[in-house]
DNA sequence: TTGATCTTTGCAATCGAGTTGCGTGACAAG
DNA sequence: CTTGTCACGCAACTCGATTGCAAAGATCAA
C-alpha cells in the first residue's frame, strides 16, 4: 500500500494539511465514503475544504466517485496505476441493509456491446443487494 | 405497445388525471425523463403531484428509476412483463454531450460473479459516453 | 341521494447535499 | 520585503427532492 505522501507526489498534487487527513481517512476505510462521512470523521476540518479537496483528488485521479443511489456521492481511492479509463472500471456493490459501498476490484469487468456508433467513455456500475455481513 | 389504461390496469394502479398524463408523457419519450423534464412538459400539473405519481408508478413497477450521474433521477417505463428483478435488468447509456439517458434493452446483461456470500437484488448500470447523435 | 371515509391533488414550505463567494493566512518567487 | 498564488474556513446560496396541510374528488354503504 502506498503512503499518503507517495500518492500525492505521484499524482502531482501538493501536500497540505487537509489533503493529508482526507486521503489518510479514505485509505483507512474499506468502504467508499461520502462527503458527510468524511465530515463526521474529521470534525475539525471544514466541509467546503473537504469538498474542494475531493474535487482536486478526483481531477488528479487519486480517487473516483460512485453514485450508488444513496443520494450521496461516494469516494474511494483509485487502485494503483488506475487512470480512470474504461479499462480501469470495476463494479461497485451497495448493501441495501447496511448502506455501505464496496469497490469490487476482483470482479471481472466484461466488455459491453454498445449499439452502433455509441462510444463508452466512463461507466458507473452499481450492484445492489446484501453484503456478506448482512446476508444471512 | 400497451396503452396507458392497459398498463395501469395490469399493474393495479387506479387511473387518475395526473397519472394518465404522466404515463402518457413517459411513453411518448424515447429518453428517460427527470422530474423536471416532466414538470416542464406538463405545465399545468403540480410538481409534487408528478413526484408522488412517479413514486406510485415505481412502487408498482410501472416505471424504473435510473441514477445517471446528472444529479437528477431519471424515470423510464418498464418493458412489458418486467418485474424489476435482477433478470429484468438492463444497461443504461448516458450521453456526456446531450445529457440524455437511454435504456439499452437490446444489450445483453451478463451475470456478475459476486464475491462469496454477496447477494444481488437490483443494479444500476450506467455507461457514459457519446450517443450515436453526438459521436462524430 | 346523502353522508362518512379514503385518496388524490395543488400550494407552500422545508430539507439536505452540493456548491460558491469572500476574506484571511500560509507559502513561494522575485 | 513585496507581490502573487493557493489553501482554508465561514457563511450563504442553489436546486432537486420531499413533506404538511387543506381542498377537491372518488368510493361506498345505507
Amino acid at each position: 500500500m502506498q503512503t499518503v505522501d507517495e500518492i500525492l507526489k505521484i499524482k502531482n498534487v501538493k501536500n497540505t494539511a487537509v489533503r493529508t487527513v482526507v486521503l489518510r481517512h479514505l485509505l483507512s476505510q474499506e468502504k467508499a465514503q461520502s462527503l458527510k462521512d468524511i465530515e463526521n470523521a474529521l470534525i475539525y476540518t471544514d466541509r467546503s475544504s473537504i469538498f474542494r479537496t475531493l474535487k482536486t483528488f478526483e481531477e488528479n485521479k487519486i480517487i473516483h466517485s460512485i453514485e450508488d443511489g444513496s443520494g450521496m456521492i461516494k469516494y474511494a481511492v483509485c487502485a494503483e496505476g488506475c487512470n480512470c479509463d474504461p479499462k480501469d472500471l470495476h463494479y461497485h456493490f451497495y448493501c441495501n441493509n447496511c448502506n455501505k459501498t464496496f469497490c469490487l476490484f476482483d470482479v471481472p469487468f466484461q466488455n459491453i456491446e454498445l449499439p452502433e456508433n455509441f462510444k463508452m467513455q466512463q461507466a458507473n456500475m452499481v450492484v445492489k443487494g446484501l453484503c456478506n455481513n448482512c446476508n444471512d
